[in-house]
DNA sequence: AACGCGCTCCAACAAATGTTAATTCCTTGC
DNA sequence: GCAAGGAATTAACATTTGTTGGAGCGCGTT
């Protein structure tokens, strides 16, 4: 049930049995969302930590002209909402991109955590930290990289993520955004978008229809994207 | 001495003597950086976490073609590199800004607390996590928010951040980066960035020179970057 | 089968942003 | 005081990105 979580902290490091129990020991009920169903509300304070089961979501921020940007993209294996439990009030929404099953990790046992469980907690901690670094990634990409080139990045990233947490299907993976909702994750226009999409199309790294990206050259991907995956931490030692 | 730093973290809860007495014990030696020079090397395994006493930091990214992007600017009180405590490796450098007056938290004394200190704890977890929240806040200025806006939303945050640690002067502060500095902090060309510096002087809401910024009408600063410093966690609870 | 709807894709034009190159200003070293 | 070099500023032009409008396509509903 929580074989994505495991699979998630434990790239980073061994996780022990009993620490698997005291995940398993704090998590809650289930729930379900629909496509396009908030997760978790902007300004709410939650008292539960929310671990996605299966299903894609993203955290977002909405400006007064009602423009949208995706600040992340979380896979099964991730917490959405970890930071809460230490920050509180939400200073963004979280949506579901896909039907999403998640299940919620209740705040006081994560603190019961804090309290007992030292290695563990310093890889819940990493666990946010790496969304920090993944959060740098995207301001480098948004900042100093070419449209494409932040495009090819944002692959290469998903698609090495998905894979460690095994939702790849070969050099595969589902990515259910419409065009729209890239435009949301790399800051651009619906239109030129879809040029962007078209440019790497053409380039012949990747297919890409029916919501399924194909990577065809990972090399000259990795290239074009300058992709260097340090960033994600997937080294297992001590922490 | 560690001033800044008790102000920091207690900006967000409540910081007993013990406490500080604890972090007072995890710091080893100083050191001064000059401007330009790198603190911490993009690719070091670093064993110490650097805490900025004095001066202005930035972690930066360099891409193949030579252009930079700095993904944070780091003021006193900051750990600019507290997440290099778990993560291990630094996918990015840090660069002193001005002069750098820095103090070196050991890792073993920082592994300690977690073992030793929970509340502590949490509190250097939620520093890592406010960091975070501000990436995001960048993200979203970078993909949706007009080069006016985003200049001001940042104007805006540093004053915020500076005055928690007693580092403006009336609603002035000290910026000593140069325009083509800011320009890879808004991921712009130098050019460009002058004229976004030079549209924010002529609304009329602040006024830059000699590195120097002062604010001039901070309700309509505000309304131009629609800063809402909540992201920053700055309401003290129990944590 | 007809219709409506959301999504992809495209064209034409407008606006924002980058590039190159010069000019001025200011600080620093001599 | 003067020369040199960095930084700020501006102009002219090139390129990227946004906007508006619409065509085509797949899919579910009537």
């Amino acid at each position: 049930m929580l074989e994505s979580l495991y699979l998630n902290l434990g790239q980073h490091d061994a996780l022990s049995d009993a620490e698997k129990a005291l995940l398993a020991g704090a998590m809650t009920f289930e729930r379900h969302f629909a496509t396009g169903q908030d997760i978790v509300a902007s300004g709410s304070r939650p008292t539960y930590s929310t671990l996605i089961l299966d299903g894609l979501a993203a955290r977002y921020k909405v400006l007064e002209n009602g423009s949208r940007q995706f600040t992340s993209l979380q896979v099964p294996g991730d917490f959405v909402d970890l930071h809460a439990f230490l920050l509180k009030t939400m200073d963004h929404g979280i949506v579901a991109l896909s039907p999403c099953h998640v299940r919620f990790a209740d705040h006081g046992r994560l603190r019961t955590i804090t309290e007992q469980a030292p290695h563990l907690t310093r890889l819940l901690w990493l666990d946010t930290l790496v969304d920090g670094a993944i959060h740098r990634e995207w301001i480098v990409a948004m900042g100093r990289r070419s449209k494409t080139s932040h495009l090819a990045h944002l692959v290469c990233e998903l698609f090495v993520r998905l894979q460690v947490v095994q939702r790849t299907n070969g050099m595969s993976f589902h990515l259910p955004l419409s065009q729209a909702e890239m435009a949301d994750v790399l800051g651009l226009s619906v239109v030129h978008m879809n040029r962007v999409i078209g440019a790497l199309r053409k380039v012949g790294v990747v297919s890409w229809a029916n919501h399924t990206v194909t990577i065809l050259d990972w090399h000259r991907l990795q290239e074009i994207a300058e992709f260097d995956p340090t960033y994600l931490s997937m080294l297992r030692e001590p922490r």
